[in-house]
DNA sequence: ATGATGTCCTGGGCGC
DNA sequence: TGCGCCCAGGACATCA
């Protein structure tokens, strides 16, 4: 389940691999992901040079030296694996293939096509749909404890609602989101308004520090890549209350135990004894 | 305007 | 063994 974490650690195995790279084929292999793809997107990037890839909230955007950019999101089950071009037949979820002039395969593997592959002018990224209304980054200087406290102070969400919001802070997806709350001691059914100042400043240091940590260790997956699989962007990464229900709290001093509700329609892992 | 719910999609796990 | 059911989940669309 990419978040923000996963998006990045992709973009830091793609880089070296595209960056600079003149893209000499594109292989799409569906006219749409979760939207249309759109009809020109092969033609818009064959035999140009990707200059630079950035993340953006959990999208990827690759900038090519025509003005254009690439726009890429792995919804839920989305990845890119690298591997050198051989007779190996695309596999069934391989959507788009970016081929390089060095003979390197960047392919778009997506099963339940909750990702998205789109093209857009890059001086039109900022106001695209796609970005407009976002909120901060949650890694940026802009992302503090008044700044959240801004967005929900007067909220009658949940805090976990609010949180996955992409218009109070971008990047946190399901489980950054329990582990956060879990982390600040904050009881995922709050309401927004019902947040302290200081509990916002509280949780928002430990969202970065949790996102933070979690990119580490997908840079250190990164650094095996070479004999891996080749896939990017998932790792091995343990969490404290999410997918732990019925397993003991592990914050300090707490005896509780991890209970899992439905908010939303979505699992949520909280301890009810030290989540207030 | 805000918030709650529905929707898309497939593979994996489970119960019978 | 196989069938059907449910779940995972990001973000937009739609409804109240």
């Amino acid at each position: 389940m990419p978040e923000l974490p996963e998006v990045e650690t992709t973009k830091r195995g793609l880089s070296p691999v595209l960056e600079g790279k003149r893209i000499t084929k594109v292989h799409q292999r569906r006219d749409n992901i979760r939207i249309p793809i759109p009809a020109d997107f092969v033609k818009r990037i064959e035999g140009h040079v990707i200059k630079s890839i950035v993340r953006r909230a959990k999208y990827l955007q690759m900038f090519l030296n025509t003005g254009d950019a690439i726009i890429c999101h792995l919804g839920m089950s989305g990845k890119f694996v690298i591997r050198e071009k051989d007779d190996t037949p695309f596999a069934k979820h391989d959507h788009v293939i970016f081929e390089t002039e060095d003979g390197i395969l960047a392919i778009y593997n997506d099963p339940r096509r909750f990702g998205i592959m789109t093209i857009c002018y890059e001086n039109e990224l900022e106001s695209h749909k796609l970005f407009k209304d976002m909120a901060a980054e949650p890694l940026g200087n802009e992302f503090n404890g008044a700044y959240l406290f801004d967005k929900i102070k007067s909220s009658t969400s949940t805090i976990k609602a609010l949180l996955l919001n992409q218009k109070v802070v971008v990047g946190l997806g399901n489980i950054y989101v329990c582990e956060a709350l879990n982390m600040a001691k904050i009881s995922p059914l709050r309401k927004g308004k019902e947040l302290s100042e200081q509990d916002t400043e509280t949780l928002v240091p430990l969202i970065r520090d949790i996102l933070n940590r979690a990119i580490e260790a997908g840079g250190s997956s990164l650094k095996d890549f070479a004999g891996a699989d080749g896939d990017l962007g998932y790792f091995q990464h343990q969490f404290k209350a999410y997918g732990r229900e019925g397993e003991q709290c592990q914050n300090d001093g707490c005896e509780g135990n991890i209970d899992r509700i439905n908010q939303g329609g979505r699992s949520t892992f909280y301890c009810p004894t030290c989540q207030k």
